[in-house]
DNA sequence: GAGTTTGAAACT
DNA sequence: CAGTTTCAAACTC
C-alpha cells in the first residue's frame, strides 16, 4: 500500500534522480572521480563521455559483422550457461539485442554496481581516456588509427575487466567489448573489427587471480597491471602456440576451461600439448588459441630457419625449457618477452639463408601462416640472421609492438583471405585438424585465394600424396612450411614435423644441391632491360635448368621458364618453343648460357660462405631505414624467381605492401606489370631478387655479365629512383634497395 | 567443380 | 643417363 510517507520518499527519490540527470550533475561527475551515491547514474553519465566520441573519430561506414558475430559467438560459447545476464535489478537483459547504448549502460552499470565499494567506474573511464591519449598510436605499417583503436579498446576492456570491477564474467566483458565495437562503430575495414576483437581476446586471458579485483588498489595501478598481465599472458600463450616455452617451472599445461580461469597454465606446454588437451577443445579457448596463433603465425612465418627450427624443436620436445627457443630469429637472445617484438624485427629481416628459396621473400611469406605453420612460420634455409634487436624496454613498448605486429599480420591475413579471416582462423587451428580434416575443395580454396589477393602472397599447395615433403610441393620447395591456405593432405611440412622436414630436405639436397635453389636466375639488368619488348628477357635471366616442354610451346605456366617470366635458353629441351619471353633459339638465348650452371653453383656456395656479409648488409640497410624491405638473401632469391608466376596470378601492384615484405613481392608491386601485356602476368621484376643470388658472378664480370651488356634485346630504361640509388651498391644490397620503390605502390587497398 | 593436360620430380 | 611413374599445378569444360 502506498502510504503518504512512501509517496514522499518516492518524490524525494524522483527529485534526486532528476537532479542526477541534470547537466550540472553530470558535469560534476565528470570533474570528480569521487564515487557518487548512485553508481549507476554515474556510469551512465560517464559512458557518453568515455565512449560516445569515439565513433566519430574512427567512424567508418563498414562494420564487420562477421567479426562481431565471431566475437559474440566466442564469448557466448565460453559461457553457455549465461546466454543472458541479469542486471542487478533483476531484469534480464539480452546482451545481443541491446542497442549499443543500452549495452554500454548496462555494462557499466553492472560494473559499477559490482564494486562493493571500489573505484568508481568513472575513475576507470578517465584512466582509460588518459591511457589512450598517451598511447603511441604511430604504427609503422598499420594505420595509426587502427593502433589507436586497438589500444583504446584494449584499454577499455582491461579497465572494465579489472580496474573497474571484478573480472568475473566473460559475458560482461564481451558485452563491453561489443559495445565498444559498435560504439567505435563503423570502423572502416573489417580488419579493425578483427583487430579489436583480437585485442580483446588477448585480455580475456586476464585471470581474476592475477588481477584480482582489489578495491583498495589504485585504479591506475590496477589498470596498468592488468594490461601488463594481459600482454604477458598473450605472450605466453603465443609462445606456446609457437612452440616456445615461455616460463619455467610451470607444470600446468591445461587450458582452463572457465573464462576467468584461463591464463596461467601453459607453461611448458607445447602446441601439441595444447592441442591435445581436451580442454582446449573448448571453442572459447580455441578461439583464443587461434587468435594468438595468428600472432605467432605472422611472426614465425616470416623467418624460419630450418636448421634453427630443428634445434628449437628439440627444446620444445625436451621440455627443457630452459632456454627460450630461438624462435623466429636465429637470435638466440630472444627471450619470451622479447619474442613478439623480435618477431617484428624479424619481419624486417626475413632471414638469411642459403636457400631462402624465394618464397621467403615472397609477399606470401609475409602473409601469415596458418597457425601451425605459424608455429614456425616460414622456414628459411641456411643460417639465420643473428641480428639482435633490442627488446622492448617497457610493457608499453611491448604492448604497442606486439599489437602492431599482430595487427599487421591480421591485416594481411584478412586481406589475403578475401576479408574472411574467420575462415582462416578456423583453419589456423588447422594445426590440429588442418588440411586433413578439411581437404575439401582445394581448388575452391585456391581460387578463393587467388581471387582474394592474387594469391601471390603466399605459397599454397594442394598436395595429396607427397605429404608436402617433395619438391612437388611448392611450399616445401620454397622452403616454407605449409600454411593454412594450403589444402594439402597428410601434410608433414609443418613445424611439428620439423625433424622430418629437415631430414627430407637434406636428403633431397644431397641428391641435388640446387634442388632448393632458385630456378630462375635473372641478371641485374633484367628488370630494366626488358623495356617495351617484353617478349624477350635479357640473356642474363634464364631458368636454371631449362624447361622440357613438349606441348605447351612454353606458352603456359606449365613451362617453368614462362612461369618464371624468362625466356627459354639453350639449356631448354623444349620443343616448339614459343616462349613469349624469349625463344630458345631466339636472340635471348645465348649460347653462353651453359656457363650458367657453373656460376650458379659457385654462387650458391659463396652465398653459403658469405652469410656474415649478408648480415652486415642487412644491418646496414636497416640502419638506413629500410626495415620494411626484406633483406635480399641468396636463398631468398631462389624460389621467388619463379614464383612470380608460380602459382598465382600475376602479382598486382595493388597487393598490400604489408604483404610484400619480400623483395620479390615488392618488386612485383613495382607496378611494371603494365609493361607486360597479358601472358606475363607477372612482373619480370620479381626476378630482380635473383640477382641477389648471383651477385658474385654477376659482378665479377662473369660470362653472364658480359652477355647482359651485349644483349641485343637490351633496351635501357631509366630505372626507378630506387634503382639508381642502389646502383652503386653491392648486388645484395642493391636488391634490397630496389625493392623499396615498389613498396609505396603496394600500399594495401591502394 | 570435376576432369584433363602438362611437365617437373621422383623412381627404377 | 634414360625411361617410366608419380605428382600436383595449370588448364579446360
Amino acid at each position: 500500500m502506498d502510504t503518504p510517507e512512501r509517496s514522499k520518499n518516492n518524490q524525494i527519490a524522483t527529485s534526486i534522480g532528476k537532479f542526477e540527470d541534470s547537466p550540472v550533475f553530470n558535469f560534476l561527475n565528470n570533474l570528480s572521480p569521487i564515487k557518487p551515491v548512485k553508481p549507476v547514474h554515474i556510469t551512465q553519465t560517464i559512458n557518453p563521455l568515455s565512449f560516445a566520441s569515439l565513433p566519430s573519430v574512427f567512424s567508418s561506414p563498414h562494420l564487420n559483422s562477421l567479426r562481431e558475430s565471431r566475437f559474440l559467438r566466442r564469448h557466448q560459447l565460453s559461457d553457455p550457461s549465461k546466454p543472458e545476464f541479469s542486471s542487478d535489478d533483476g531484469n534480464t537483459v539480452d546482451a545481443n539485442n541491446l542497442n549499443v547504448d543500452e549495452q554500454k549502460e548496462n555494462m557499466y552499470s553492472m560494473a559499477s554496481e559490482s564494486e562493493n565499494a571500489g573505484e568508481p567506474s568513472y575513475g576507470c573511464s578517465k584512466l582509460v581516456v588518459e591511457f589512450v591519449k598517451n598511447l603511441n598510436c604511430n604504427s609503422d605499417i598499420v594505420d595509426s588509427s587502427l593502433s589507436c583503436l586497438k589500444a583504446k579498446n584494449v584499454a577499455e576492456y582491461a579497465c572494465t575487466s579489472s580496474a573497474c570491477g571484478p573480472f568475473v564474467e566473460d559475458q560482461r566483458s564481451v558485452n563491453i567489448s561489443e559495445a565498444n565495437l559498435e560504439g567505435l562503430g563503423n570502423i572502416n575495414q573489417h580488419n579493425w573489427n578483427s583487430l579489436i576483437a583480437d585485442a580483446s581476446d588477448l585480455f580475456v586471458f586476464e585471470p581474476p587471480n592475477i588481477v584480482s579485483y582489489n578495491k583498495s588498489v589504485d585504479p591506475a595501478t590496477t589498470f596498468y597491471r592488468s594490461i601488463k598481465n594481459a600482454i604477458q599472458n598473450a605472450q605466453t600463450l603465443s609462445a606456446v602456440v609457437c612452440g616456445e616455452r615461455v616460463r619455467e617451472g610451470g607444470e600446468g599445461e591445461h587450458m582452463p576451461s572457465q573464462p576467468g580461469e584461463r591464463t596461467e597454465i601453459i607453461e611448458n606446454a607445447s602446441i601439441h600439448d595444447i592441442v591435445a588437451d581436451s580442454s582446449f577443445s573448448n571453442s572459447n579457448q580455441k578461439m583464443d588459441y587461434e587468435n594468438l596463433s595468428g600472432i605467432c603465425r605472422g611472426m614465425r612465418r616470416r623467418c624460419l630457419v630450418f636448421e634453427m627450427s630443428g634445434a628449437r624443436r628439440k627444446h620444445m620436445e625436451d621440455g627443457s625449457a630452459s632456454d627460450s627457443p630461438i624462435l623466429l630469429t636465429s637470435d638466440g637472445n630472444a627471450s619470451s618477452n622479447q619474442q613478439i617484438v623480435q618477431t617484428k624485427s624479424e619481419s624486417v629481416l626475413p632471414g638469411i639463408g642459403l636457400h631462402l628459396n624465394a618464397l621467403a621473400a615472397t609477399p606470401k611469406d609475409f602473409k601469415i601462416v596458418n597457425h601451425e605453420s605459424s608455429a614456425s612460420g616460414r622456414l628459411l634455409l641456411g643460417p639465420s640472421s643473428s641480428t639482435n634487436f633490442p627488446p622492448p624496454t617497457s610493457s608499453q613498448d611491448l604492448f604497442s609492438n606486439s599489437f602492431s605486429d599482430y595487427s599487421l599480420e591480421r591485416e594481411i591475413d584478412t586481406f589475403e583471405n578475401g576479408g574472411l579471416p574467420m575462415d582462416d582462423l578456423s583453419q589456423d587451428s588447422g594445426f590440429i585438424a588442418n588440411e586433413d580434416i578439411n581437404p575439401s575443395s582445394p581448388k575452391k580454396r585456391r581460387r578463393r585465394l587467388e581471387q582474394a589477393g592474387d594469391g601471390e602472397s603466399c605459397k599454397r599447395c594442394n598436395c595429396k600424396k607427397s605429404k608436402c615433403l617433395k619438391l612437388y610441393c611448392e611450399c616445401f620447395a620454397a622452403g616454407v612450411y605449409c600454411v593454412e591456405p594450403c589444402a594439402c593432405i597428410d601434410c608433414f611440412n609443418k613445424p611439428i614435423h620439423e625433424d622430418t622436414v629437415l631430414a627430407t630436405r637434406k636428403q633431397i639436397e644431397s641428391r641435388n644441391p640446387l634442388a632448393f635453389a632458385p630456378k630462375v636466375i635473372r641478371g641485374s639488368e633484367s628488370v630494366s632491360e626488358i623495356g617495351d619488348d617484353f617478349t624477350n628477357t635479357p640473356a642474363s635471366a634464364r631458368h636454371k635448368r631449362g624447361c622440357n616442354c613438349k606441348k605447351s610451346g612454353c606458352l603456359k605456366k606449365y613451362c617453368e621458364c614462362y612461369q618464371g617470366g624468362v625466356g627459354c635458353s639453350i639449356n631448354c629441351r623444349c620443343e616448339g618453343c614459343k616462349n613469349a619471353f624469349g625463344k630458345k633459339d631466339g636472340p635471348g638465348a645465348s649460347g653462353t648460357e651453359p656457363e650458367y650452371e657453373e656460376d650458379e653453383m659457385d654462387i650458391t656456395e659463396k652465398a653459403a660462405l658469405d652469410i656474415s656479409l649478408y648480415k652486415t648488409a642487412m644491418q646496414d640497410d636497416l640502419e638506413q631505414g629500410m626495415e620494411s624491405v626484406p633483406p635480399a638473401t641468396p636463398s631468398r632469391a631462389g624460389r621467388q624467381q619463379f614464383q612470380p608466376f608460380s602459382k598465382k596470378r600475376p602479382p598486382r601492384v595493388s597487393f598490400p605492401s604489408i604483404c610484400s615484405y619480400s623483395g620479390l613481392s615488392t618488386t612485383q608491386g613495382f607496378g611494371k606489370s603494365s609493361l607486360f601485356p597479358a601472358p606475363p602476368k607477372f612482373n619480370p621484376h620479381f626476378e630482380t631478387v635473383k640477382e641477389d643470388e648471383m651477385p658474385h658472378f654477376l659482378e665479377g664480370g662473369s660470362p653472364i655479365s658480359g652477355i647482359k651488356s651485349s644483349s641485343p634485346n637490351r633496351k635501357r630504361v631509366s630505372p626507378p629512383q630506387s634503382f639508381e640509388v642502389a646502383s652503386g651498391l653491392r648486388s645484395s644490397r642493391k636488391l634490397i634497395l630496389q625493392s623499396i620503390p615498389s613498396f609505396p605502390s603496394l600500399a594495401p587497398n591502394q
